[in-house]
DNA sequence: CAGTGGTCTAGACCACCCT
DNA sequence: GGGTGGTCTAGACCACTGG
């Protein structure tokens, strides 16, 4: 016997264990459609709705794509590597081999860049950044698109006073980006904080990264801060948990 | 106009949106019990089996805990921070002091102690310790447990050729734990890499962390190098998403 | 033992896709 | 227009909790 206990399958998930199963194997590749709810329901001898959550969960989990009028077609998955410490010296290292598979190198595309100036940020931004009562913040916001697929949202936050006339208030900041603006202003980033934690996203963020409202997101949030200590810029990241391996390394 | 294209709610979400206004707002508190999907069905107007998707919502994002004779009470959140970065920088491991105590300052149970050797470890295991083919891997697998509630799984695979007859293969592995063994045997660590995927449990990590089975994991893996650059842990770790906040401050 | 949530069935209406 | 998934209703049985 193999029984564990309360690890007891329920159909749904032996229906959804049974098509990842088919998926690993191959029988269903990248595009192929899944058999549809009645179809299923029909095989295993359950009603409808039980077949439904199985395909449920399989797109939940972000192997395949559920549309209204078309099935549930297979995803190519292919998670993106973000390196959240810059390499530095790689050479020996650079050899050590990573647990999960996942790609670099792919760029993404850039769409819904907003650049605004935002006097009521969330609370916990003006906490971090130290703004006064009347101060503002400059907001620059985007998506990053993959392969036709958005991954991530990003919305950087930065003192308005600091950065006001300076190109970080424009849609192009120019070679280097923000941080070498930052740097041409005297407030060149030497230190990172990073945040992560998982929840579910918001109607909002969930239709921005077209995926299922329950499949959860990554919250990454940056800190920079300058030589002297003070936070310069937060960015408030929004990844799709299914679309990216997060690495970071270091010395002991 | 405040319409925003595909986040239009449906009744689950509203309902659900309702009763998280409500406990942010102090209406229930921790212990409190949320009203049964029959009384959320007779005050929205909605069928019992909609209500108790609402409910579904709160405990997937572990808001409540849901029982089955009992109803759903709302939690204490307190989420765990976990530093990346110091709480494995040397120092911390040489001088007796656990691991634990550079986190938070809660310390948690451990308990599900087991310590195997396992000759068919993961293939991505294998690849990564450089096992040879007749090689085997030592497992230290716990769970970790705070204030009654499990968070974390963790399983630690080491080459069972590199520490043979030292503590590391006895359930107490004495002051400083692994890592100051692996340096008593000439291999300390000094490079690590942590990976981190989010995914849904297995229905066995669900059970053994007691949470439902469509709140995500996360998966952490952590590889720990010597100074020859060769792997000589990989840590397997298996968070409650719901329990944590990663953290990693790093200089630029 | 009454009430609860967990799972499942049977069937409905709608919006959307594809042919 | 037929088939699909998304949402919802109405009702059933079971396992478990609590008084």
């Amino acid at each position: 016997m193999t029984d564990e206990v309360g690890a007891q399958r329920t159909k749904v998930q032996q229906i959804a264990d049974d098509l990842k199963a088919a998926i690993e194997r191959g029988d269903y590749g990248p595009g192929d459609r899944l058999p549809g709810e009645n179809a299923l329901a029909a095989q295993y001898g359950v009603a409808s709705l039980t077949a439904r959550r199985a395909l449920k969960v399989l797109s939940t989990e972000g192997l395949v794509e559920s549309k209204k009028g078309a099935g549930a077609r297979v995803l190519s998955f292919r998670p993106i590597r973000r390196r959240g410490i810059p390499r530095v010296a790689s050479g020996q290292w650079g050899s050590g081999r990573s647990i999960w598979s996942a790609d670099d190198h792919r760029a993404p595309d850039v769409d819904q860049i907003t650049v605004d100036e935002d006097a009521a940020p969330p609370e916990h931004v003006r906490d971090v950044l130290e703004l006064g009562p009347d101060e503002t913040a400059c907001v620059r916001s985007r998506r990053y698109v993959l392969e036709g697929r958005p991954v991530m949202l990003a919305a950087s936050y930065l003192p308005q006073a600091l950065v006001a006339g300076s190109p970080i208030t424009q849609a192009d900041t120019g070679p280097g980006g923000i941080y070498a603006r930052l740097a041409d202003l005297g407030h060149a980033p030497t230190r990172f904080r990073e945040e992560i934690r998982v929840r579910l996203p918001t109607a909002d963020e969930a239709a921005r990264l077209s995926i299922p409202t329950d499949r959860s997101v990554i919250k990454l949030a940056r800190t920079a801060f300058d030589a002297d200590g003070r936070a310069v810029e937060i960015n408030e990241m929004t990844l799709d948990s299914a679309a990216y391996v997060l690495d970071y390394e270091f010395d002991a």
